[in-house]
DNA sequence: GCCAACGTTGGC
DNA sequence: GCCAACGTTGGC
């Protein structure tokens, strides 16, 4: 568990018709808490994040395709969704609009093929590595 | 709408 | 502590 290297990265899962990225750019700097996580994995990971770390923002089912990048502007604590303190949610701002890129484009690039995205499909919450961040924001058009 | 993969629950 | 049954997620 590496601690203070600097920023890390996550991939967060929505559901557009639930919560999608224009919800979290309408949202502005105040941000949006991403609660409603009850899967200790996907906890274990909101948790892990510290301030500013980044986290691409995913469209699950309708879309399946990474549209955006938020930043983490508060820490895990209790999600105010449930009085159930296992559950953690954290808040997120958007900071930049991607290029869409799909969960197919993902699985067509061998520099991806090691992505939890590709191989954990169910976890909402991922961690991202360094590698993976910047070619993803490259395919998205985020320099 | 279906189903595979995965997580959780509960009986033993 | 094992494992069968069940529920949920999410890609297809």
């Amino acid at each position: 568990m590496e601690k203070g290297g600097g920023v890390r990265y996550w991939l967060l899962k929505s559901e557009p018709d639930e919560f999608g990225w224009p919800d979290q750019v309408a949202a502005g700097d105040v941000g949006a808490e991403w609660h409603g996580i009850r899967n200790y994995q996907a906890r274990n990971n909101l948790r892990a994040m510290e301030l500013g770390d980044r986290a691409f923002f995913y469209h699950s089912n309708i879309g399946k395709e990474i549209v955006g990048v938020v930043e983490v502007t508060r820490l895990a604590a209790q999600d105010s969704t449930t009085d159930d303190a296992r559950w953690l949610s954290v808040w997120v701002r958007a900071l930049h609009p991607l290029r869409a890129v799909t969960l197919a484009q993902c699985k067509g690039e061998p520099a991806l093929q090691n992505m939890v995205l590709l191989n954990n499909s169910r976890l909402s919450v991922q961690p991202v590595t360094a590698s993976e961040w910047q070619l993803i924001c490259a395919l998205g058009g985020f320099v």
